[in-house]
DNA sequence: GTTAGCATGTAAGGAGTTACATGATTTC
DNA sequence: GAAATCATGTAACTCCTTACATGCTAAC
């Protein structure tokens, strides 16, 4: 993971639907995108300025009067270039940091409670995540019914449900196997 | 995903189990933890360096008079209470990026094939992380019997085992949904 | 002899996070 | 009047990757 700051692709893709300003990218990015790849302020504010300056994008004020001011931010030309540029070439393989599975694996150190509960913590965060996306898939379900638009949003809903199902069922089955050993551990009173 | 430097505790976790040095550090840390945690020489050598300015391990040139000469490195006590420090720290949450999500995400300007074709290269490259996983298992039950002291290194490969599965699951179900919406657009001649 | 593997490191740079700073507006 | 949200940005810092540099040994 290195090279072609990928914080630029995610940019101009959203902009290539819709003029946008630093704001909405990092919300329409919370929404959509963050739950494979989340991007922040400091990253979206410098690429943007970034982006302006090698005309992939531009710049103007919002001419809405209520509210603060707005920048808003268009893709140009060369924008859509260089993004279709970025589609065409492979990817990168996924990059995965799961620090619970570090503290895990180095788990004899400490008493078997405290990876039971670090298990069960890991379920309940991904039990709300997986109650998400299901709503989303619905949603999604629903509109795509009209237009097949959201195809490509509906298979990275796909990918989400997949994921969270197996680290629940991932959940259970290690919390089965340490209560296993703490089972062989103690004596029948 | 900062502030904690986690390098210092793959290395200190590996070193509790015995002494090493940077080059084992880096073989032991492909073989059992790279699925979920990768770290590169670049990081190891001077995190070592660190750590024995700090006292956490201490240094000593290995004796054997054949090969390259070798640095092994040794926990001390003050490492392993910070090991265990840490390891009683609720974690961090997981950190993941899948460039292909969001190759896929922005897909709607590329021709469908190309995406289809990015699916089927995860598909081969995870089909194989799969049959390596399968294999870590079967071995691991194996040794399971004797002594219950591989249960956390099992547990990280059943995650492994679940992860890779969503992967290809996924895949199919995304490019039977890819196929479906490119049969819709051409007409029965 | 030459390639592959063992072994240790440094330097440069890019990516990403966190904290800070500022101020307007809207809602309760 | 206070709190939440809208909105833009900078600075410092850490983490991590990549490329480079070096030299020995074992195998083919």
């Amino acid at each position: 993971m290195a090279k072609e700051n990928t914080t630029v692709y995610i940019i101009l893709g959203l902009l290539n639907h819709e003029d946008l300003s630093g704001y909405d990218i990092k919300k329409r990015a919370d929404y959509m995108i963050a739950s494979f790849w989340e991007i922040g302020y400091g990253q979206i504010y410098p690429t943007l300025a970034k982006l302006e300056q090698e005309g992939l994008v531009t710049k103007r004020v919002s001419e809405e009067s209520k509210g603060p001011e707005r920048n808003l931010y268009s893709i140009t030309e060369a924008g859509r270039g260089e993004l279709t540029r970025w589609l065409k070439v492979p990817e990168q393989k996924e990059y995965t940091k799961y620090e619970i599975l570090l503290k895990l694996f180095f788990g004899s150190l400490v008493p078997v409670e405290e990876s039971a509960k670090r298990i069960d913590a890991f379920k309940t965060r991904h039990t709300e995540n997986l109650k998400m996306i299901e709503m989303f898939k619905g949603n999604l379900q629903r509109v795509m019914g009209e237009d097949q638009d959201h195809l490509f949003f509906y298979i990275t809903v796909l990918f989400g449900e997949r994921i969270y199902n197996a680290y629940l069922e991932w959940a259970d089955e290690a919390l089965k196997l340490l209560q296993e050993t703490q089972d062989e551990g103690q004596e029948p009173s």
